[in-house]
DNA sequence: CGTTCGACATACATCGGAGGAATGGCCGGA
DNA sequence: TCCGGCCATTCCTCCGATGTATGTCGAACG
């Protein structure tokens, strides 16, 4: 393994081992490299590749330091997945939804605020007159994000954020007939809310599957009925 | 924002784009900066933040190359993010694994073969023999890890994978009073089992929901019996 | 004719050094 | 006390050079 390699691996094990917490400083480049045994140039790579990670944060004229290592910052990082993935893993990511999002919508049922019902009735009046495709989903998004947060989870909260990026979603509702997909989604949407406002958990779930499910089937739909998406993935 | 930066994005957009495909080679170091504009070495601190996330893959003499960006490939890349929560960030990861195992597991309950099956009831009776933590950990692991697989979702298994790594599952395993655990997770694993035997999807949701609760619970105990563990998180 | 081995070109890996730029703290003046 | 400029520290960027692994191509051998 290169020395770099090794490099990360070390840092994440002075970590791991209590050495470095979060918030605490590391050395300057050159008196680290020294420790680790390598130049400066080399340790220059593996800080690189651990602050692009969120794990570290460089401040130029101060310091390189260790951050909070929340794991939704860490997860964060993985948004780029999801907007590479099309075709079959697409489908996959959308599974993974399909089985984690109606559970947290369930939770919310019983922990969303009258003034969350609230605004998700105003978001979903708002993404009716929606009239670019961008702007529905910019609505959808903010309609189910707003919702899983109430359950007050930040990991799970980012799961789903990445699980179903902007550009997925725009990919998957562009690759439908637009119309009508839109107002299937915006039924399930009120169907969802209705749920919610009765404090319906089981309703709430089931309200929650039937929707995604739904797009799952117009992903895998769109995929089988074309031949040249289905083949190259 | 730093010129290395600023190639990171630009390389992940030339991948966006479809400008770079899975596969495809990048332009040799010197080449690609001149392109970017910017130094060979910052360069090579771009690429090897891409490379620690497994986006790219470099080859000495050889060259570097986009990976296959399976999203379970990038999703490992995550694994750190759990090795380091401790206390209520751990608490958040296994409430996301409370939310979707069940499901994974109720969904197994039709798709597991006969063999898998078989290799179940092996795993459970070799756990039953573990003398350390250690090995009965790994057989935790295997035993959960074998029913999702049947899944056939690579992003499920790994994200599942992720959510609960050996580290992890061994300072919950020694937090809680270990004999009593050990015990208690083996007759839970009993009851998933059975419920999987018996094509019980529901049952096996609900076995699985009581299991990982279980260790929730375990984990939420004694964080609170703990004022220091609770503070320093 | 097929296989093997070695020399060569290619491209990444690592290094040392140097100047630029941003940050934070110190200090003097109003 | 507050404000603004000076200055040390530290990361940022770049250059040039050498080390090392990989793949290729051709010659030698069985």
């Amino acid at each position: 393994m290169a020395l770099t390699d090794e490099a990360i691996d070390k840092i994440k094990a002075m970590i791991l081992d209590g050495e470095l917490t979060p918030g605490s400083r590391l050395p300057k480049e050159e008196i680290l490299a020294g420790q680790l045994g390598l130049s400066r140039n080399s340790l220059r790579e593996a800080v690189r590749a651990l602050t692009a990670m969120r794990i570290l944060i460089t401040r130029q004229g101060d310091g390189t330091y260790v951050s909070s290592l929340e794991p939704h910052l860490l997860l964060e990082s993985l948004s780029f997945a999801a907007d590479v993935s099309q075709g079959r893993t697409a489908l996959q990511l959308l599974q993974v939804r399909r089985l984690l999002e109606p559970q947290a919508t369930g939770l919310a049922a019983a922990l969303l605020m009258p003034e969350d019902l609230q605004e998700l009735r105003d978001i979903l009046d708002r993404s009716r007159a929606a009239t670019t495709v961008e702007e529905f989903v910019a609505h959808d998004i903010a309609f189910h994000l707003r919702i899983v947060e109430a359950v007050g989870n930040p990991v799970l909260s980012m799961l789903l954020r990445v699980l179903s990026t902007r550009t997925q979603r725009v990919r998957i509702v562009r690759g439908s007939r637009t119309r009508h997909a839109l107002d299937n989604a915006h039924q399930d949407h009120e169907q969802i809310l209705g749920a919610l406002q009765s404090r319906d958990a089981l309703l709430a779930v089931s309200a929650a599957t039937v929707h995604i499910t739904a797009v799952e089937q117009w992903l895998a739909a769109s995929l089988s009925d074309d031949p040249l998406r289905a083949i190259d993935d």
